[in-house]
Order: C-alpha cells, then structure tokens, then sequence
DNA sequence: CCATGACCGTACGGTACCGTACGGTTGACC
DNA sequence: GGTCAACCGTACGGTACCGTACGGTCATGG
C-alpha cells in the first residue's frame, strides 16, 4: 500500500526518517486494514493513530469525524476494487480462459485479504451497503457479460453470472470461516477446473 | 458453562406475568437476536438487559462474563441449527427433490434471519469459528452425502456438494449484501432449479 | 526573518460499556 | 411463619473510545 505521499512539492527527498506527515489516504489506507483483522468496529480513531505513530490531532485534522474517514475508506476501496483484477485479465483473449483467469484471481485475492470478508459481514452499516451494492453489481454484470460472450442467451447469461458469483463469495466465506472444508493446495486447480465446467456447461 | 437451571418443580403456571424470572437460555436467545441485527459488538450485558427488561445483576448471576455468554449462545445455535433443517428434509424419499427442498428451505432461512450471515462476519473470534467449523462441515458432509447418493462417485460427490453449499452460502450474503441483484420472487424458482440442474447435471 | 497556514500533541469532558459488591426480594420447604 | 438459597436491583470504579479546545512546530514565501 502507498504509505507515505507528500501531495506538496517534495521538499528535497533526503533524510529518510525524520517526522512523515500524513495524508488522508494514509488513514484511509490504516482504516481498511483496520477493518480487515477487525471489522469496521476496528475503525478507532486513537488506536489507529497509535498504529500510524501520531495522535488524534492529525486525525481531526484531515477528518471531521469517525464517518468521514469510514466514508473516505470505503470509497477508496470501491475505486480500487472494483476494475482492479477485471482490467487485469481482459488481456486474455479466449473467454474461458479469461473467466477461469478471473475466479483465480479473485478466489487467491479473497483469502489473502480478509477485508471484503469483513466489509460483508457489516452490511447493516448503510455506507457500507451502499459501496457493495456497487461493487457488487458492477461484478455481476461483468460476469454476465463473459457468460453471454460464450453464448448463452442474456437472460441465462445472466442466471449463470449470479450463479458464479456466488460461488466465488461463498467460496471466499469458507476460506476464512472454514478453510479445513476445502480442498488442499494441490487439488485446488482441479476442483476450481470442475467447478467452472459445471457452471460454463451447454452450449 | 451453564450455570444454574430451573431444576426445582415449577412453582405453579397461574397468574401469567408479574415478574417473570430469567433462565440462561433466556439470556443466550437474547444473544442471539442481538448477534443477528448488530453483529457480535451487540452482545453487551446492560442493552441486553434493558431489552430483556432486567438489570445486570440477573445476568450475573447467570453468567460468569460476557464470554460465557458469546459461547453459550454459540453452542445453542449450533444445537439447533445444525440438525434442525436436515432432519426436516429427510422426509422427502426422492433426492433430487430432497436436495430442491434442503436449499429452498435454507435459502428462505437464510434470507430471513440474518444470524447466519452476522456470524460469518465475525469468524476472527475464536469461538465463532469453532462454532462455524463445526456446522459447516457436517453440513458439507450432508450435501456431499446427498449428492453420492444421487450417484456421483466419493470424490467427485464431495466437490460437488462443496460447490453447492459455496451456493448457498454465496446467494445468503448477497441476500444481505446486495439484495437488489438478486431474482424477484417471482423468477426465483425457475432461478434455483436452473442451478441445481446445472450443479447436479452428469450421471 | 518573521508571518502564516498546514499539521500535530495534549488535556479535557462525555458516553457506553464491563465487572464487582452488596443489599434487597421471593418462593419452596421445613 | 421462619429459613435459606435462588434470583434481582443499584451503586460504584475502571476502561476504551469519541469529539473539542487550544497550544506548539515547522516549512514556505513575502
């Protein structure tokens, strides 16, 4: 993660450490790996700004409040997350392989991180609905339109998306509520293989 | 553990309410309601007991601490939750649509209490994931079970019937998540018996 | 070279909760 | 009708956090 950025003209880069001012992405940054290994109630002005070694006056410097900053994360997450891995893998012409590509990618990317874990797991929180409901759609929809490129009929493409995509959540869910369910490192790829040819099968 | 119970011959069932005294278990559903609309974090001794129209010194009596709490409310959930809906289903002789009736009847209960999906949220506690790794792999156990003898052979059985619950679990969250690209009522149950015809399709 | 504004440190009051101490109250049983 | 234990109410101290107030520092630029 992009820790320190000095958005005002770098003041001659030498001398490393002496006192890093910090930005608000900083905090943003520090609040969704809060949020990550502890949930948004993670999100604490004081042990944060013990974790970034200065004190709640820079936080109430940058931010008016606790909300702001869970306003400023999430949306940060949302811009980053959402067309991260899709851009990454449209590189790859052959749609199987893309999809196959994709749920790789996402699945390995999930059971790093556990904060999209954490961020579903406060959907009560309307902010934080709000930023999956985007996420979430705009995910869906891609993956719908990857089923109706292999030709399935929109509306089927569309069923089979969901489908998948709940397949990769639930799947994400497990790695971090019940990893010892799912297969070992080594029949990883070909349960992950199965799995999409159950989902692409017919035409 | 549970510390006290009502062991003594009921003191005579007239005279409906006056002040009506609490069991564990009174204290441990309370807990459970609450995990279900306000995570883990609403598991605190003095909101509960207002709502339960009591004081801490009831609870304390119960309880040692708010942990005995969290792991008695935990351990009757797995109680129910585990056997509750599989014994339900096995009435139905035919399996296929044992399987259709084991995930409407899941989905629906999944959908309306938002225990489930709360609880996977909070897997970082070491009692909830002990709680859910249990539930969770007698459930995957059952479905793999189903699909054998639907007559997949062992192996392929079980990631089969891991795909499904990764379903389930998936369609659960987005149901809390994302609601809004989920099916309507009404499409919904061409939608699930797509998916299971494409989850159980081979032999 | 000092003024200014961006940035941080510290002290404070307020709130919500945990856990303890201890004194009531109640009802089954002698 | 008195006793004893189960059960509850209340008051208290402790902790972790939020948000505010305000004073201090430090790099520019005028």
């Amino acid at each position: 993660m992009a820790q320190r950025q000095r958005k005002t003209t770098a003041p001659d880069a030498r001398k490393a450490p002496a006192k890093p001012r910090l930005s608000a992405q900083d905090w943003a940054d520090a609040a969704l790996t809060a949020i990550g290994d502890g949930g948004l109630a993670a999100v604490a002005v004081e042990p944060l700004a013990v974790r970034l070694g200065t004190t709640k006056g820079s936080f109430y410097w940058h931010f008016a409040n606790r909300d702001a900053l869970i306003k400023a994360a999430l949306e940060r997450w949302a811009e980053i997350n959402t067309e991260g891995i899709i851009s990454e893998v449209e590189a790859e012409p052959d749609i199987r392989t893309r999809i196959r590509l994709l749920f790789a990618e996402a699945i390995s990317s999930a059971s790093a991180d556990p904060l999209e874990v954490s961020l579903l797991a406060t959907a009560s929180h309307p902010e934080v609905a709000a930023a999956l409901r985007r996420v979430t759609e705009r995910r869906v929809a891609y993956v719908a339109e990857l089923f109706a490129a292999l030709g399935f009929p929109e509306a089927e493409a569309r069923r089979r998306g969901l489908l998948a995509y709940s397949v990769y959540l639930g799947h994400a869910q497990l790695g971090h509520a019940a990893p010892s369910v799912l297969p070992g490192e080594d029949e990883f790829g070909a349960y992950l293989d199965e799995a999409l040819d159950v989902l692409m099968a017919g035409p």
